[in-house]
DNA sequence: TAGTGTGAAGTTGTTCACAGCA
DNA sequence: TGCTGTGAACAACTTCACACTA
């Protein structure tokens, strides 16, 4: 069985999220050079990426928007619910917890976590801010599989190592840090690094093309 | 004149982070091996990309670290300050004027911006939150080349197009949008895109590699 | 010896060109 | 005709192999 490239895999997420707009606007079907104009891509492209979700639909007349988003989420392992740990109720996990758009995508906070004594027992968005202590107990409870990482550096490679010791297969890390898991899969979100890249671009500016 | 590619350009700004925190332990020299060994890539690589510093330094024993952190940031353009306006007071916008990270690394918020009546006026972290009329001036007197949008999706394009018109020449974009600007380089951060990233990463399990 | 610099080879991802279907 | 599916050509990026230097 063949492997979804991290390129594709990653688009696959912004014509998930096209789709689901294009069906809440009533479309019925989508075509790859709907999609490539929408997110900036070639049409081409799309199809190949499209192509992980199995060769379906398409025929004349584009991709039927519902069978799509299926496939979708389906081939992103966004069936089901997952369950999410965060740790951190700092300005990042507050952030987080106010996002919104993830409940909608099948993503579950069951539990916050913090060092500091002062945060512990306060609730944020509905949920009892808890000590680091309490962590494995409510991963194995609510089997939950992804943690968030959104303490400062210092204390990030520390919180992974409890992370995966709780037994969590997939995590977030917003701390600007390499964090190491001994194969755990980290996908990591940097603002310094995203800004820096920004500066880049415009001191780059005029050349390249845009965004993924 | 070469263009720096992509992804070295990604991976500049991680060498510099990791250059800064080794001459903060008060370190002389750093080798592309111990780079690559603290961010998981291999030394070639590290070299290649340091190659767009300019062949310097190394000959047998490594990078003067001084020397590398001052090419990497004026390669990257942060060798100056860069002037920031943030749009969207929201969580994400608080989280981000909270994050600390960006002073240190030559950015300068000048303005704060919301649509909404009831946070205009209010203070964050030290500067008045605005309203939107305000920002093409304020972008003007403090010749601010860079705009963070930090608003919902609804909104995002709105935002971006009086960022562009207002002259900013680099946009870090938090909405869960593809943004149209006519040119100007955008880079995109998504929370969603993340998270359904691990767990797509945690449905393959096993098979793939780390972190960039 | 421990490390850089770099062409050449290899791998991965993208675009092109076109066959085929409704 | 409008669109999908896909091999083949192409471009981008990474790894390898090795010459070279302090």
């Amino acid at each position: 069985m063949p492997q979804i490239p991290r390129p594709s895999a990653r688009r696959l997420s912004l014509y998930l999220r096209e789709v689901q707009l294009r069906l809440r606007d009533g479309a019925k079907r989508v075509s790859s050079k709907q999609l490539g104009e929408a997110l900036g891509l070639a049409d081409t492209q799309v199809r190949k990426d499209l192509h992980w979700c199995g060769p379906f639909g398409g025929s004349g007349v584009g991709y039927d928007a519902e069978t799509l988003r299926d496939r979708l989420r389906s081939v992103m392992g966004l069936s089901r619910t997952w369950n999410v740990v965060l740790v951190g109720a700092g300005n990042i996990g507050r952030a987080l917890v106010g996002y919104g758009r993830f409940e909608s995508e099948g993503f579950r906070i069951v539990g916050i976590f913090d060092k500091s004594k002062s945060l512990v027992g306060r609730r944020l968005a509905g949920t009892t801010i808890r000590a680091l202590a309490d962590l494995p107990r409510i991963v194995e409870e609510h089997d939950a599989r992804i943690g968030i990482i959104a303490v400062p550096r210092e204390s990030s490679q520390e919180v992974a190592d409890i992370l995966v010791k709780a037994g969590v297969r997939g995590i977030l890390n917003f701390a600007p840090a390499r964090i190491d898991t001994g194969g755990v899969p980290v996908t990591n979100v940097d603002f310094s690094v995203a800004l820096e890249q920004v500066a880049f671009e415009v001191t780059m500016s005029g050349a390249r093309g845009e965004q993924p």
